[in-house]
DNA sequence: CGGTCCCTTGACAGCCGTCAACTACCGTGG
DNA sequence: CCACGGTAGTTGACGGCTGTCAAGGGACCG
């Protein structure tokens, strides 16, 4: 299987052979795991390299002093923990591994090379930071219009379509490895409130959630009951068209 | 009064003659005025130029197919909107004038130009952006986490200390022209909940609100009662010890 | 002076939070 | 093998924060 990374980046843009092969390179630095429940970066730390996950979950959060959390994104294989970061002098919230999780941490002078030396990428991790931006204002839209069942209905609707867009669903179905608890702190919901919530989707045949995995039976209905509009992932790519004639391209190594 | 842009940056990084120049051409490129309830741009356009607020308030928002409005954001001057927008194809919200706005486009070939040539504001802008993507965060965990008085409180505050680093406060006081209703669509609370809310501020001496004025007679209480860390507008520039001796910083010992 | 926008107030309802107990599941270890 | 403990999920009772609806007042303006 390619790399997430690639997969994302060539959902806005065809990268070249030579692309490819940096990113790569990129994607094999200093890899790392991090087991569940552990801290990949602390508030109040100094930010050095950029971390990018390769396989597993992982979610940004930040705490208040009375011990209230708010998880802030989910990051998936192939997202990028903030290009640039280690401009800042500490970090201002944390992240942490909701399964266990394979990251590569790029060093900056890896970052500055890829800058100088690949515009396309570049542009490429450009429309990626603008989309982690939209997906941040989403998130505020989220909490300050919608209603419960509207919030879990839209984040699902989000997760489902990133994940199918570094290859991660089967069907209408995909992983799931958050908990109750995990998603009220994610929705701005009490955990109790979230366990209602969910099962009145159950019961109106939007989700099936059991165990892990969480399936959509009928997209269109979920999207339509979050008010969900997809228009904030800019998945629509220029060029996209040319790809029907295009093998040779995915002719790439695969399986 | 110098530019509130080149204020800002100011508060990052110290700017030599040279990088100040710049930014003052940036600031003197493409002059629009914008009236009160307009929009800059809209949903679904095809983003042009970056937008640089020159004087005046603005905001950016979404809204759902059923008429809800959040309010994600708000431009005070000196504040750019979206750094290389232009990748994208096209505007996922829209971006509106609370007040007169007089604003300056910069075309691409301007920012390409200072990636080029001018690498310390180009670090400087990253540090923009990166602050902007903080406070998007920290407007998610208003959202999720604080009731109705800590979030306006929040909100006080963030608007204070930004208008304080572009020198737009006058002692405790700024100007807020923002109505109940717009304060309603940012904190996702109803126009009425935020009347009695703000009664509630002004009876705890919290804060004066009267006309546009906003006065802040005792910010640390403001801050503690919105449980407020300002660790996310990354202010603890470095070198600011030396800023004391420094009068005439125009000269700039080091290019 | 009428109109509009903004702010204010009261009554009432409902969404959602809190508290607490209970079940289900799973891996561990006696 | 089963007891045990811990985590995750579920359920019920109850209350409060916040939304909705509706009406009225004040300021500004053409």
């Amino acid at each position: 299987m390619t790399c997430p990374l690639i997969r994302k980046l060539g959902q806005f843009t065809r990268l070249s052979g030579d692309d490819k092969r940096v990113l790569e390179r990129v994607a094999g630095e200093r890899v790392r795991q991090i087991g569940v429940h552990e801290d990949i970066l602390h508030e109040g730390e100094k930010p050095r390299a950029i971390n990018l996950i390769l396989s597993g979950w992982a979610y940004r959060y930040k705490t208040l002093e009375d011990g209230r959390r708010q998880i802030i994104a989910f990051f998936l294989p192939g997202d990028l923990c903030d290009l640039n970061i280690y401009i800042l002098r500490e970090m201002d919230h944390s992240v942490g591994a909701l399964t266990p999780v394979t990251l590569a941490e790029l060093p900056r002078t890896l970052v500055d090379e890829i800058t100088l030396n690949h515009p396309r990428v570049t542009q490429a991790l450009w429309w990626d930071t603008l989309v982690n931006a939209a997906i941040q204002r989403e998130w505020t839209v989220n909490l300050g219009q919608r209603a419960a069942s509207e919030r879990l209905a839209h984040l699902f609707c989000e997760l489902f379509l990133r994940l199918r867009g570094v290859g991660l669903t089967q069907g209408d179905s995909c992983e799931l490895p958050i908990t109750q608890a995990e998603l009220a702190d994610a929705t701005g919901l009490s955990a109790v409130h979230v366990n209602r919530t969910l099962q009145d989707l159950r019961v109106a045949g939007l989700i099936v959630l059991k165990g892990k995995t969480l399936t959509v039976p009928d997209l269109d209905a979920l999207m339509q009951a979050a008010l969900f509009n997809s228009n904030y992932l800019h998945l629509d790519r220029v060029g996209r068209h040319l790809d029907a004639n295009d093998q040779e391209l995915a002719a790439e190594p695969r399986a």
